[in-house]
DNA sequence: ATTATATGCAACCATATGGTTGCATGTAAA
DNA sequence: TTTACATGCAACCATATGGTTGCATATAAT
């Protein structure tokens, strides 16, 4: 199964799905049920949250008997790291940022 | 004008807008209609993109009589790495490692 | 003054998204 | 073997999203 950094994106971009990220963060190996207390909607639309971040791999899970276990995966975001924010930390010294020397010394 | 990391993600979840930071990224300081040409799209499509990764404040413009530059802004991806990225490093020693493990054990 | 250029605004449209409800399925407990 | 529990599946719905087209406005060039 490979995951796009399309789906990570998507992924994130959802506040209930971030929130349960924080939750899994705080402590993972819960179940959907134990989960849904932490959100305010049905149980079926919490499933379909942390079906969307297991598609995107940031979490996995481990189905025993009934139940299902839900656990964070830090590598996505990692490798959203290295592909899109440490590229941007060149940035500091370019254009911006001598359009804002101009600026400042035009007031 | 107080930006929401729920615009920042956002933002980032269209492949359009990562297109467009990834010319910026290359080169900055771009009119609206220099950017057209690298996406196929419409003008007014770029428009919109280019206002929302502004709103996001990922893009920061300056206009001059009638053409509008526009400039990339990395300090709300630094933003994201705080608050999103770095807390999910402490993660590597977690219930999902130790799982793992007790797979492998099992195989 | 007229024309061309760069962008903005608004209406519209198809599809995606995030939620619901109802029912089905599989597993544990009595 | 019933009964209860945890989850999955599917249809449906309202709104958000990403695109279009047409027109308006402001500035630069002739």
């Amino acid at each position: 199964m490979r995951v796009m950094s399309q789906d990570v994106f998507k992924a994130l971009a959802d506040e209930s799905r971030r929130h349960l990220l924080d939750k899994l963060r705080e402590r993972d190996g819960r179940s959907l049920n134990e989960l849904c207390v932490e959100l305010d909607m049905s149980r079926q639309a919490v499933s379909k949250h942390l079906a969307i971040l297991e598609a995107a791999n940031l979490v996995v899970t481990l189905a025993r008997g009934r139940t299902k276990y839900h656990y964070l995966n830090p590598i996505p975001l990692q490798d959203i790291i290295d592909r899109w924010i440490a590229p941007y930390r060149q940035h500091q010294t370019t254009a911006l940022m001598a359009l804002k020397r101009e600026l400042e010394k035009k007031t």
